[in-house]
RNA sequence: GGGUUGGUAGCUCAAUGGUAGAGCAGCGCCCUUUUAAGGCGUUGGUUGUGGGUUCGAGCCCCACCCAACCCA
């Protein structure tokens, strides 16, 4: 509290003044006749109701006050006078400020305006706050405040609480759906010796005692199928995901992600249910199969129609059609000039399949928006995929693109323990100690074909809720610390 | 990592290189059904940090910190 001003001082000496007058500025605990919304949905007048809340606005009329109360399930405005608390209890009254957080007891009430009001009769301080919240109309609207102080953007943003309300409800019919659907749910590890299931830099750490460098997971695939080889027939997990790179609109280093791999399926079945969950979630949370984002003002950017059947298309063609059509006839030296001339900046250490790839995030992926599954990917984007019977370069999986981004990968997933050895160390070259031996002897014991897919929640929750960034779905992002 | 924009009172924002202001919040007074309550008065500042230019810097220059956006 080295910072303390004027304003942190004066209530300090108002929560001293309380103690003095026998008022604990810091309750604990208090009987409510329930949360906020429930007294206010049960309104019933000239009943008693207790209630519980911060105060979040306060108008004076003199003898008589108005405050609201709010917690997390609404408001209700409550009605002091002094002639009815007396003077005792009005000293206490008058060392209140806003954001206190305050328990209150009275009687229900309609003002001749119709707002549900209480009638206070008593009422005992739970909270004293010390610092001053933000402006009850602007808010807090400075972007690095609403990240670092989370907690204060919840308390004045009305949109920042609906998202995160949003987000649980995502998360919880998303479990929901795929139990009704036999989906069992499970936790592997997050702390692992080899860091698999994706090509991703990972974020290192070292436990003591063992002596022993780990990493913390870019993705749980290779735990969640050992489980299949284990004999779970549907499985799933929702959890944080860790990968070392940089921090973008759509990135942040910890997210969260839902995988689920189903034995005996193959990555239609997977791109069904993917398409069904989607939609159910889009029905529960935003009631329709359309979503509406705005930009920072408020002006519709775009509608994404997420009605089925959804759009599929192969790769190879979506290539084609953006870069043109002779776009896999050219040489490798073609294809970097055509790329370049597209306006897709091109390393030149990256390898032909990659610069395709990236022409196809930058003219295919980012500019899809209504859902898109994009089959028969090019086998070395996906060396956990069976490869395709008619052509092995291709390999059998989906890529889901929405609003954009990649939401989804499906597959079919490969269980051939000699074809996966080969793959994995075509990826690894050199890199060798990549190599999750432990995995492939798991492979070697059998692991039923299955399909298998991932969700990445945190973008989910961006194309359902409307936000334009991934900070704004996730309550505490990654932040450099300020240094004072 | 590069580019652009920004950082001023608790919050939201102003301020040609010339005395740092407003609204809300706060404080004082008035007001017994207000609801962005109202009226009168009033306090509050190391202008992100550190240097420099200048008679004089929130503003110009340099470095650094943090953030947002774009790019890699």
């Amino acid at each position: 509290m080295d910072d303390e001003n004027e304003l942190i001082a004066l209530r300090r000496r108002k929560l001293e003044t309380l103690r003095s007058l026998g008022e604990a500025p810091y309750g604990r605990g208090f009987e409510t006749s329930g949360d906020i919304g429930e007294v206010r949905a049960g309104f019933a007048e000239g009943e008693t109701r207790r209630i519980a809340g911060r105060i979040t606005a306060h108008r004076d009329m003199g003898k008589s006050h108005f405050l609201d109360l709010r917690d997390a399930t609404g408001r209700l405005q409550v009605y002091v006078q002094a002639k009815e608390l007396g003077p005792a209890r009005m000293e206490v009254f008058g060392l209140l400020d806003l954001g206190d957080f305050i328990g209150m007891e009275g009687t229900c009430f309609l003002t001749k305006t119709g707002e549900p009001t209480l009638k206070v009769q008593s009422f005992e301080v739970l909270a004293k706050t010390l610092r001053p919240l933000p402006e009850k109309w602007h808010g807090l609207t400075d972007v690095e405040a609403r990240y670092r102080q989370r907690y204060l953007d919840l308390v004045t943003n009305e949109r920042s609480r609906e998202i995160f309300a949003q987000r649980i409800t995502i998360l919880r019919e998303m479990r929901l759906f795929l139990e009704a659907r036999g989906f069992q749910e499970v936790e592997t590890p997050m702390l692992q010796a080899v860091p698999g299931g994706a090509a991703a830099e990972p974020f290192r750490t070292h436990h003591n005692a063992l002596g022993l460098d780990l990493y913390l997971r870019i993705a749980p695939e290779l735990y969640l199928k050992r489980l299949l080889i284990g004999g779970f027939n549907k499985v799933f997990e929702v959890n944080r995901n860790f990968r070392n790179e940089g921090i973008s609109r759509r990135h942040n280093p910890e997210f969260t992600m839902l995988e689920a791999y189903w034995a005996y399926a193959d990555f239609e079945k997977v791109a069904e249910l993917v398409e069904e969950l989607i939609c159910h979630l889009a029905l529960i949370v935003r009631g329709g199969l359309e979503v509406e984002h705005h930009d920072s003002d408020g002006n519709l950017i775009r509608t994404l129609n997420l009605a089925r059947p959804w759009r599929r298309a192969r790769y190879r063609d979506l290539v084609a059609t953006a870069a043109g059509g002779d776009w896999f006839s050219l040489t490798s030296e073609g294809r970097r000039e055509k790329a370049t001339s597209l306006g897709v900046e091109i390393n030149p250490r990256m390898a032909d399949y990659e610069v395709t790839q990236q022409v196809f995030e930058k003219m295919v992926e980012e500019k899809t928006f209504d859902p898109l599954f994009v089959t028969h990917c090019p086998k070395e984007l996906v060396p956990l995929a069976k490869q395709n019977l008619e052509d092995d370069s291709l390999v059998d999986v989906f890529e889901l693109i929405i609003n954009g981004q990649e939401i989804a990968p499906g597959y079919s997933e490969l269980n051939d323990p000699f074809v996966q050895r080969r793959r994995l160390l075509e990826q690894a070259g050199e890199e060798t100690q990549k190599l999750d031996e432990d995995f492939l002897l798991a492979l070697e014991h059998g692991m039923p074909p299955a399909g298998g897919f991932g969700l990445g929640v945190d973008r989910l929750t961006m194309l359902l809720t409307g936000a334009e960034s991934i900070r704004d779905v996730i309550l505490f992002p990654l932040l450099k610390p300020k240094r004072s």
